[in-house]
DNA sequence: CGCCGATATATCAGCCCGATATAACAGTTT
DNA sequence: AAACTGTTATATCGGGCTGATATATCGGCG
């Protein structure tokens, strides 16, 4: 069961790596940065950080608020603080419950990251946006993969189109040929970002593996 | 609730709109002419018929075997037959279950195509796939909600970064370059249907209209 | 002081995906 | 004819995601 990688725990744990935050400012930091690729919401983000806690992945620390945050205003904000602590992890003033990631956590993430069995388009976007945690090896396989399944599944939709034992309607030709280009352009954009790790794994006997491509391409 | 359009629920009626099939069928179709576009799961499709069966929006018809089917081995196919029939609609002689529109099926197909409230890009796609059952005023609606969605997605993405508070991962800029250009190769493909579609909307007194774009543009 | 918008967490129904189970049938081999 | 392999065909399940909704705190502003 789950044989996948769960893209959104992916991307909680590769944002900890960095630093402690809480959901709240966990979305933002995904809105921000990566909001062009992909999108969570509350309903997910939670959850998925309840698993990782359960997971012992992440662990709620300490409070950290942002300026200090000087109430003072005598025994009124501690009959908060201790109603709200009922019984659980450390939070902040407002209730924050700030996480941190734990060692088993950075073994889930690289676990993750370098997990072949993802495949979908956002899956690897985020994985890609990751890459950097990766050795070039995977990366590589990574690459190659993706472009793989894009070209299979170009082909794929060629093939079925030319045999068409049926009348298209007007406008998906119109679309089908919008994401035909769509898929030239990722290949495309991948084979350039493959041919760059290449030559940035030139080792002593380059020679041998250059001729190795020179007779796959005849 | 369920504001949004299903888009599964509106391919079925719009392939069911052309002929009657069975599940099985629909899948293979979905995938040989709008593979490229979207994908369907076992798990969805069969929920969604029965959804749409509910709703009355489908109904199951009677079997239409591709060829005539001779098996005429005396009493057994009659026996599994009236094993199979118990109870259920009429289906044929693999227990296939076929389905065909209702006039409702036909009318919530126009409603939901027409529905403006969806939003994401795979939605958009697939109701785009249809427009030859949309008016050309609702048609343009769509595309101009689309640029504007994807113009506005773009801008808040550039301003998020240039006040960027935060250091991106190396990759991220890489990705996040891609799906810029993807969302200009986008826009400009939406751009040029709107053009196409105005164009082909010229009515008699389109003097008025062209001025109004015109002072629009200024 | 009250109001409002931003911050912050959580839950729910409904839906989708991937996997799995089951079985009839077709064609080929043995 | 039995045994196999692959395709056709329907259905269900756990787990995860979306969009909506609920609740409450806090900062600033008039």
């Amino acid at each position: 069961m789950a044989t996948g990688t769960n893209s959104l725990e992916l991307v909680v744990l590769g944002l900890l790596k960095e630093q402690d935050m809480h959901g709240y400012e966990l979305k933002k930091r995904m809105t921000e940065s990566l909001g062009l690729i992909m999108h969570a919401s509350w309903g997910s983000l939670y959850p998925a950080l309840a698993r990782l806690e359960a997971k012992g992945a992440v662990k709620a620390v300490e409070a950290r608020p942002a300026i200090p945050n000087i109430p003072m205003t005598g025994s009124l904000g501690g009959e908060r603080a201790v109603f709200r602590l009922s019984g659980e992890g450390p939070r902040g003033s407002r209730n924050k419950k700030v996480y941190g990631i734990t060692d088993i956590g950075s073994a889930l993430f690289t676990a993750m990251l370098n997990n072949d069995s993802e495949i979908d388009e956002k899956g690897f976007a985020i994985r890609l946006a990751f890459a950097n945690h990766m050795d070039s090896e995977k990366r590589l396989k990574m690459l190659r993969d993706r472009r793989d399944l894009i070209l299979e599944r170009v082909k794929s939709s060629r093939r079925n189109l030319e045999k068409k034992r049926f009348t298209l309607e007007p406008y998906v030709e119109l679309v089908l040929e919008h994401f035909r280009l769509n898929n030239s352009s990722d290949l495309a954009w991948i084979e350039e970002l493959i041919a760059k790790e290449e030559s940035s794994m030139q080792t002593p006997e380059t020679d041998l593996m250059v001729s190795q491509e020179v007779q796959d391409n005849l």
